[in-house]
DNA sequence: GCGGATCAC
DNA sequence: TATGGTGATCCGC
């Protein structure tokens, strides 16, 4: 434990080395540290830092002296009461699980070294200059370790060997393993690119009847001439072959327990080996088949629930494993001297804080827990509460949606305002690009700055209406970026990195928001469930339909609350989604006449469009909005989590002032009424006879359209105010506002570009777009981006395993196709008939007009975003000047190719469209006026 | 809803 | 020379 009274002699325990890992045990830590201090002494990172430090012993100082003011009998009262909890909590303890977590050693250096064998004796990590990502066991003797900067890492040790990372490799590795895994639960639940938790109960249910046959696994591996091992074609069928157990640690504990002593059959290279039938024996086997599969070994930790098996999987770390048996007193024994800061959740600060108090073990904790139950939120000590008893999750749950998306970008000092736009711009694109592969769209736009000094703030607006597109985005982020600038001149913001991020999505069976959006429909079409085409697929999907496991007889409310342990990657439409497969269709399809009409009229419209101010759409002002401030109903948290990051949130930097949020009028009482603000008021273009309807009756326009798309229409309605259907039926095209931007706001915008506008002036030059970015390396760790690519694997059927675990391979589903309404209402006598495309030319395999509708619309929608394609934009990187480097320095590209191991996208994914261009709010408004 | 902070990987 | 990127959550406003 760090001795927070020591920090005094200018020592900042927050920077010190981080030796809570494996392969660290017992080194030189003040020579480490002191070498550290030193290197970043002086540095406005270390300064920062020190400022962080003293907020936070700031922090404890408040809590001491709160700690103070407690009286012994608000003490017992607490105590009794949490006393209750407490055996509540034991009681409803759920040791029926087998829950384990493989972690892979040192992944990424291990891959690196098994692919080149001469650094396998050195010391090595993988990373930059800038930032490791990890190091081998050798290089962490001498302090260095993941998240060090590559520098420091080589004055600790001078022969260190910097690997540039390379995640393609990494990621085929881990889908190696993730095949694996899957043979022990297809529902596990990967947290990273080498870390994943695994439920083995069902498996060893089964695995019990086994005969060995099924609990043999032979030896792949061969001795190349030079002596190094080369992973073999990585087939179970193949016959054995002399093994060498491969040794990526020559310290490697192997504490392995192998019941039988099947140990001998490594040695005696009968080129198999038999496991057990109990879970240590399967897990032993599971790890023992990483490692031929991959010449690399793993770790893992075998426990009644997470918590404790994640704990258990860094006990014999590397190659090794660990225990603890399913039952109280060995789960509580195993709590007593474990560090608080071993426990996922409990981190640097919050270990500190902990400490003040005297709270360093589990124990601690539990001895602690009426004190804490008066200095902490209920959340933060209710989750202390569970980690004292050495209670965790036992359930692996469905991932939940995203709720954000950001992309961030580090580089050299940028002060000019028209790169730092530029950038913004960039920014845009890269995120509504990842925006697009996954259908989504989101109200609340986050801009982040971190400027030289180190110091990150954050500006966020939400707008009236979801967005997706980079014009939409940046639309609101530049707002806040030019506020930011302003506010500051004439001094310049001195940057250092920046952020777009993306929230509050709006879910698509959420009907409101999304089908009165043009741009939602022209967007979501082929990426959403939402529009299902075919009704098989609908089925289908309803059938895979995570099915939940109960929860646990007398299980305890808080057992069940809501586990925040990561989760299967849920990405909606993940797998299962039919509108790819459609959208490919319509894309193949040679041009109709229709489409060539559409296309034209579009085309017109869009250009026409393109004369004003193109993109500037933005709702998201810069002006504040009188606060309406509602009364916050802070109501407790009740949710329990797993890992409840951030628990001891703070309450804000005191030293950043916090400026007014940029918020944005709500949208007007115009809703659904937008058509009426297009040029001529009186009429709407109909998409399919292009006549006009004399109307400005959504429903009455949308049946005519209805009438058309079904052939039924031959003549144009003219009821104008036939507001008849009260019934709400099926309606066509669902008009909408979204993003109509008011008159006045229109101006505001157009004052805010106006050329003379320095700010806006960047825009229109091309010679200013990628600015010298110095793109941060890439040590991400893309493991936490992995966990929502929804790219898992399938299961790795190998003959005779049967487990009958809920299948949650097809994640979930943003909306039911069944729940969108309908855009043709059925006309009498079409039951038989086959119906056409009229805009693919392609006859329907249905005769459910709802399925027709949805697919029509989906050709629509290609149509439309090819029309807004412009030639040269697709807003792809490969469009940008390269940016040339300085001498000596590392080519920057502004767009980071690789790192972005963002949404590897599973071949699910919508096909590519192209993106749409700069092109303003595709209002419904604009495309019939 | 916003902004800062914490945490995991 | 030089200290990351993404996503989530919590807390106090």
């Amino acid at each position: 434990m760090e001795s927070t009274s020591a920090d005094g002699g200018g020592f900042l325990s927050r920077m010190a080395l981080n030796d809570n890992k494996a392969g660290m045990e017992g080194l030189d830590r003040e020579r480490i540290n002191k070498i550290i201090i030193e290197s970043s002494k002086g540095s406005r990172f270390y300064e920062n830092e020190a400022k962080k430090e003293l907020q936070v012993n700031q922090r404890i100082e408040k809590m001491t002296l709160q700690r103070a003011q407690i009286t012994e009998q608000q003490l017992q009262k607490a105590h009794t009461q949490v006393e209750k909890m407490v055996n509540e909590l034991d009681m409803s303890r759920d040791l029926s699980r087998l829950i384990v977590h493989v972690d892979m050693d040192a992944f990424y250096a291990a891959v690196e070294m098994r692919d080149c064998p001469e650094l396998k004796d050195k010391p090595m990590a993988v990373g930059s200059m800038s930032m490791l990502s990890t190091s081998n066991y050798h290089a962490r003797k001498f302090g260095v370790r993941a998240a060090m900067p590559g520098f420091i890492a080589k004055k600790l040790c001078p022969n260190l060997v910097i690997v540039p990372c390379n995640f393609d490799k990494y990621r085929a590795v881990s889908n190696e393993i993730r095949k694996i895994f899957a043979a022990y639960d297809p529902n596990f639940m990967p947290m990273s690119l080498d870390e994943a938790y695994l439920d083995f109960t069902d498996h060893l249910e089964q695995r019990i009847s086994w005969p060995e046959s099924l609990r043999t696994h032979c030896l792949h591996t061969d001795i190349t001439e030079t002596g190094e091992l080369q992973s073999k074609v990585p087939q179970e069928s193949e016959p054995c072959v002399e093994n060498l157990s491969p040794l990526l640690f020559e310290d490697s504990p192997s504490s392995t327990p192998s019941l039988p002593p099947s140990g001998e059959k490594v040695e005696s290279g009968g080129g198999s080996e038999v496991f057990g039938t109990c879970v240590e024996e399967a897990v032993r086997e599971m790890r023992f088949r990483i490692e031929q599969k991959t010449t690399l070994t793993a770790s893992a930790g075998i426990a009644p629930n997470t918590m404790i098996a994640k704990v258990c999987s860094d006990k014999n770390k590397p190659n090794g494993q660990y225990r603890v048996p399913s039952n109280r007193e060995a789960v509580m024994d195993f709590i007593q001297t474990l560090p608080v800061r071993k426990v996922s959740g409990i981190g640097k600060v919050s270990e500190k804080m902990l400490s003040s108090l005297g709270i360093t073990t589990c124990a601690h904790l539990g001895q602690q827990m009426a004190l804490l139950s008066l200095m902490f939120s209920e959340t933060a000590w209710h989750h202390f509460m569970r980690i004292s008893l050495g209670l965790g999750s036992t359930h692996m749950e469905r991932d939940g949606e995203r709720k954000s998306m950001s992309t961030e970008r580090t580089f050299r000092e940028m002060s000019v305002a028209e790169e730092q736009l530029s950038l913004c711009r960039e920014l845009c694109e890269d995120l509504a690009a990842d925006m697009k592969k996954e259908g989504l769209r989101g109200k609340t736009i986050t801009l982040k700055l971190k400027n030289v000094k180190f110091e990150v703030k954050s500006r966020a607006c939400t707008l009236p209406c979801a967005v997706a597109t980079t014009d939409e985005i940046f639309a609101a982020a530049k707002d806040l970026l030019k506020t930011e600038i302003e506010n500051v001149s004439p001094q310049q913001l001195q940057l250092r990195l920046m952020g777009v991020r993306i929230s509050t999505f709006v879910s698509a069976d959420d009907k409101k928001p999304q089908q009165k959006s043009i741009v939602g429909f022209l967007q979501q079409g082929s990426s959403g469930p939402s529009h299902g085409i075919v009704p098989n697929s609908v089925k289908e999907t309803a059938s895979h339909l995570p099915m939940e496991r109960p929860p646990p007889a007398g299980s305890h409310i808080l057992e069940q609350l809501p586990q925040k342990v990561p989760k299967l990657q849920g990405l909606p439409w993940a797998a299962g989604q039919t509108g790819a497969q459609v959208s490919v269709a319509g894309e193949n399809q040679p041009q109709s006449f229709f489409q060539k009409a559409y296309a034209k009229k579009l085309s017109l419209q869009v250009r026409s469009l393109s004369e004003t101010d193109k993109g500037q759409g933005s709702v998201c002002s810069g002006f504040t909005q009188p606060a309406t401030d509602n009364p916050k109903s802070r109501g407790a948290v009740i949710e329990m989590h797993e890992s409840a990051q951030g628990l001891l949130g703070s309450s804000g930097n005191p030293s950043i002032t916090r400026e007014e949020p940029v918020r944005v009028a709500p949208p007007e009482a115009s809703a659904s009424t937008s058509g009426a603000a297009a040029p001529d008021p009186e009429t709407l273009t109909c998409p399919v006879c292009f006549g006009e309807v004399r109307t400005t009756d959504l429903q009455v326009f949308n049946r005519h359209i209805d009438l058309c798309l079904s052939g039924v229409a031959t003549e144009t309605p003219t009821d104008t105010d036939s507001e008849s259907d009260g019934d709400g039926g099926p309606k066509g095209f669902t008009v909408i506002d979204e993003g109509v931007p008011e008159k006045g706001e229109d101006k505001e915008r157009q004052k805010r570009s106006n050329p003379e506008d320095a700010l806006s002036a960047f825009k229109t030059c091309d010679a200013l777009r990628g600015p010298s970015v110095t793109r941060a390396e890439d040590t991400g760790d893309p493991g936490a981006k992995e966990r929502r690519s929804g790219d898992k694997p399938l299961l790795d059927h190998h003959g005779s395993r049967r487990v009958h675990s809920p299948q949650r391979a097809s994640s979930s589903h943003r909306g039911d196709p069944a729940t969108q309404s309908s855009r043709l209402e059925a006309p009498p006598g079409h039951e038989g008939s086959t119906l056409i495309c009229p805009v693919c030319q392609v006859p329907q395999n249905t005769h459910d007009l709802t399925v027709f509708n949805h697919h029509v619309d989906l050709c629509l929608n290609q149509e439309v975003l090819h029309m807004l394609a412009p030639p040269s934009s697709s807003s792809s990187s490969t469009m940008r000047p390269p940016v040339t480097a300085k001498r000596g320095q590392e080519l920057h590209t502004a767009r980071p190719n690789k790192g972005k191991s963002k949404r590897r996208g599973p071949p699910a994914s919508p096909p590519a469209k192209k993106a749409k261009g700069r092109g303003s709010q595709n209002t419904i408004d604009k495309f019939f006026m």
